[in-house]
DNA sequence: GATGCGCTTTAAATGC
DNA sequence: GCATTTAAAGCGCATC
């Protein structure tokens, strides 16, 4: 075959590929950038780690954060985990 | 070759693939177990997604523990989280 | 105080907190993309799982992929996987 | 109350706790178990993260490991990845 | 009400 | 030892 019978299925492999390396580029591009920011961050002092933290649980709705707390909070108390 | 010269090296690769693989059948063995006594505590009433969290922050010590729920705090008062 | 001390430090805080959020966003946005990608390539009759590792391994050097798939068939020519 | 009323709630949580973290114990175990299989692999000259990958392709039903293996290459075929 | 499936999260491994 | 990358596990949904 010249031109053949698979050359469809492998020009849309190609293209869902190719799509997907795009995105990705720009992904690693923004995961780069959000670094910075973290790295910017420490060395104005602040703890990485704890941002990282706090970011994701702003994530959360405030209700759900709160609300996941207090029960964990409840369980410790129970195992005396602050005495 | 009958026995021939990578004879030696072929069975040392088995028998690390082997011993690695009884050992991962023994963790496999215990993740099951872990997994039932969450279960378990689940249909005693317990919220199984805090108590993975319990049990984790129990894992670090106390101290650091309490130091990273005091900074995070700092933060989260900072930025009105509480509000 | 009126404008107290730590206002800077607060001020910088949510600062850094707001430009790692805005970043997120847009990584979650890409991944989402990515997902869709992978929805629509699975809905012409594409395995998703097997793309992302293609993917994976077009990002790897040819040479090194190539190192690495000669490696691993010598262990699991020795294994006897193939027999 | 003494001995007040929660108190069993409380011994329950923490026998559960405790017989997660018993079992975590030994899962800790064998996970370091297994990274020293694997260290005195690598001291034998073998490749480690090869080694991983064999044996998760050992635990995958031959089967699925011939049709995975079928399917990628046909991709990468398509995709001129061995050219 | 189970079983698969995809998304999220956590843990482990790799490389600097 | 630390940070990034990769694999595994948990969790929720949706479907049958």
């Amino acid at each position: 075959m010249t031109e053949g019978s698979n050359t469809v299925a492998k020009d849309r492999l190609l293209s869902f590929v190719q799509r997907v390396e795009r995105l990705e580029e720009e992904k690693s591009a923004l995961v780069g950038d959000i670094r910075e920011v973290y790295a910017e961050a420490k060395s104005s002092g602040f703890d990485v780690k704890i941002l990282r933290q706090v970011v994701r649980r702003r994530a959360m709705e405030a209700q759900d954060r709160q609300e996941q707390d207090a029960t964990r909070d409840m369980y410790e108390q129970a195992l005396g985990m602050f005495d």
